[in-house]
DNA sequence: CTCAAATAGTTGCACATGCAAGTATATTAC
DNA sequence: GTAATATACTTGCATGTGCAACTATTTGAG
């Protein structure tokens, strides 16, 4: 079964190294990185969930979302509380600093975004997302 | 500009570190990364390149390519060459070991996309790699 | 209730990544 | 032909990644 040239890891690494780097240089002036401005703007989104959580809607392991909040805790942009019903469980909260960030960054993100679907129709991007979402599922 | 709910980078990257993830474990019995298993499937399909060259088929910086080739020398399975017209080049050649190591782990790279893909038709397939293909070339 | 298993989190390791700065060679400008 | 620029590659650094092994707490089986 032959189905086309390409392997899906390979596209699939070209594609998300080339969008990181991208994102990445735009980023060096807040002096943040691709995977910290991620897990930020999990939690502009969602406020106050576990380390566990946050692991997976970002499809990161425990241990390395606990290296990363590390170093948004040193910048000011998160903390860390104590769930008052597990007390193994610990809840992140943005900062004000870290909103304000997260509400500079996104416009930016989406210049790249939009740069990235030169081309596309919105049902293109629309059934993107829909198989991109439906290869994680099944990878799950 | 809403187009969906969740943007392109956090789901390139939950499906990306999903997939590496599932091969890494799969390639642990032979002894490979999934970037190293990358570059040699590379070099299968096209030998004697220079650094540069497999640099830029794989989407990653020189000096990481460098870093990679050293551990696949390493394994023995590939040899550095220099090249007669331009002292500066490297040119590089996948051995018997290693094209064999390619052969046996095809397959297995081929069963987790075919898991991958499940419930995808043809059409399908082939209409998200022209997509993820169009998104690398506005990237470039 | 008690003890075993499961879960949330951390630390140490090896590897991948890319930028900055370096060397060596090739190309280009004049 | 020589000097400036570009190119191929390497090394050092900081960060991200996940597995293994660890602690602390919770859950569940009996």
């Amino acid at each position: 079964m032959s189905r086309t040239q390409d392997e899906l890891g390979l596209l699939l690494s070209r594609t998300y190294l080339s969008l990181k780097r991208e994102t990445s240089r735009m980023l060096q002036q807040f002096e943040l990185t691709p995977e910290q401005f991620s897990l930020i703007a999990e939690l502009d989104k969602q406020d106050n969930i576990t380390q566990k959580e946050l692991a997976d809607l970002t499809e990161r392991e425990q241990t390395t979302v606990t290296k990363i909040v590390d170093k948004l805790v040193k910048k000011g942009l998160v903390t860390r509380g104590h769930d008052p019903h597990d007390r193994r469980a610990i809840r992140l909260q943005i900062t004000a600093e870290g909103r304000d960030l997260v509400k500079d960054i996104k416009p930016k993100i989406e210049e790249i975004e939009n740069h990235a679907y030169l081309g596309f129709h919105q049902k293109d991007i629309e059934l993107l997302h829909t198989l991109i979402r439906k290869l994680h599922q099944n990878l799950q």
